[in-house]
DNA sequence: AAATTAAATGAGTCAATGTCACTAATGGCT
DNA sequence: AGCCATTAGTGACATTGACTCATTTAATTT
């Protein structure tokens, strides 16, 4: 507080003006940020479509808010997200709209037979974002590297997969009539998604 | 500090002998802990086998730890896995002993042909042990209630289904060419009636 | 210009971690 | 037993960081 206080310039009473505690403060800057974030996520995400590339496009953008921001979101897991105040916050309400669309997406995907229907969406949100969360511990601790398109992309295969009624390719060469039957089914959306815009 | 050294019935400066800062003590306790909580897992482990079942009982002990040890679960996550000194604890070394029981897992199901080999082990642990921890924050807050036999078989299901060759039963007769069909079937009817709005 | 409201100050409280010189106890050795 | 060395324990203090509040200063309204 006596940091910020003295970048402001006013003494550290001035600040206890606006916000009440020191955990409001840094939940109000967290705010901030996470709707500058919102906004390139949700816009971005509306561009895309297909299961998979839609989850790859969800893995990279939360991945890269993290290698670019990784003290912020040290503080969010660490600090914000156990604290009491954290329920009831705006700051709730983002991550569960954040969430919230992994959750659709999976959730269409079953919809439209894509997708397996005895998996839980919700299950699908805490694979996807739990995975991120540790794959990132090394770097956020500053211990390791990190390439999150090739991370993004590990995760949004594995999630996919797991969910996904006909899996993707292994790169073996495997059983020729389900490969074709993919091929197909991947044509027809195609050309169901092209019509409709 | 003062509860503790109150506890033990000795001035709080006594503590500073043996442990030089409260991080460390911390640390040490938790150390004691997850020694027990190890010894449990891996004899519980040696004697399971099979992949599915192996990520299952992995699963549900973790889950199990969580659910009977949340607080200290919560110190462990958001203090001591955060903290400079943790690199180079033993509780790193317990963590890598007891993660890396995963890893083993995975490598040796993709070895015996049982699980696909284009994924990463490590990433099969990333997943595991991630949405582990999603999965049982409500929990840990104290906002919600947790069936640690259910989660447990979910998210082993998940991973399984993520790195297996041949997906398990989806409970909806199964035959792989048979649903795929029914997925081309759905989509053929959705394109009809996209035709006709 | 006077009055009212809001913002800022700075001295100070409180609780918690950690320090240090000094004292008490313990255990081994002759 | 008596001595010595090592270890454990004490209590007063230092330091830090969050937070409070009576008072002063600035801004806004009337």
């Amino acid at each position: 507080m006596s940091e910020v206080a003295e970048r402001l310039g006013v003494v550290e009473g001035a600040i206890y003006r606006i916000f009440p505690t020191k955990h409001q403060l840094v939940i109000a800057v967290t705010c901030d940020w996470y709707q500058e974030v919102m906004a390139s996520y949700e816009a971005g995400l509306d561009e895309i479509t297909g299961v998979h590339e839609q989850l790859r496009f969800v893995c990279k953008h939360h991945i890269d808010c993290i290698y670019y921001y990784p003290e912020l979101v040290n503080v969010f897991f660490s600090s914000l997200r156990m604290s009491r105040e954290y329920s009831g916050s705006d700051l709730l309400k983002f991550n569960r709209r954040y969430a919230n669309r992994v959750i659709r997406i999976l959730s269409e995907g079953a919809l439209s037979g894509e997708l397996r229907r005895d998996k839980s969406p919700k299950l699908g949100r805490d694979i996807l974002f739990g995975a991120i969360e540790q794959a990132t511990w090394g770097y956020r601790m500053g211990r390791a590297d990190l390439d999150p398109a090739e991370v993004a992309g590990n995760i949004a295969d594995l999630v996919y997969d797991a969910y996904a009624c006909v899996p993707r390719s292994t790169g073996e060469g495997d059983d020729e009539i389900a490969r074709q039957l993919v091929s197909i089914s991947d044509q027809l959306r195609r050309l169901a998604e092209g019509r409709k815009s």
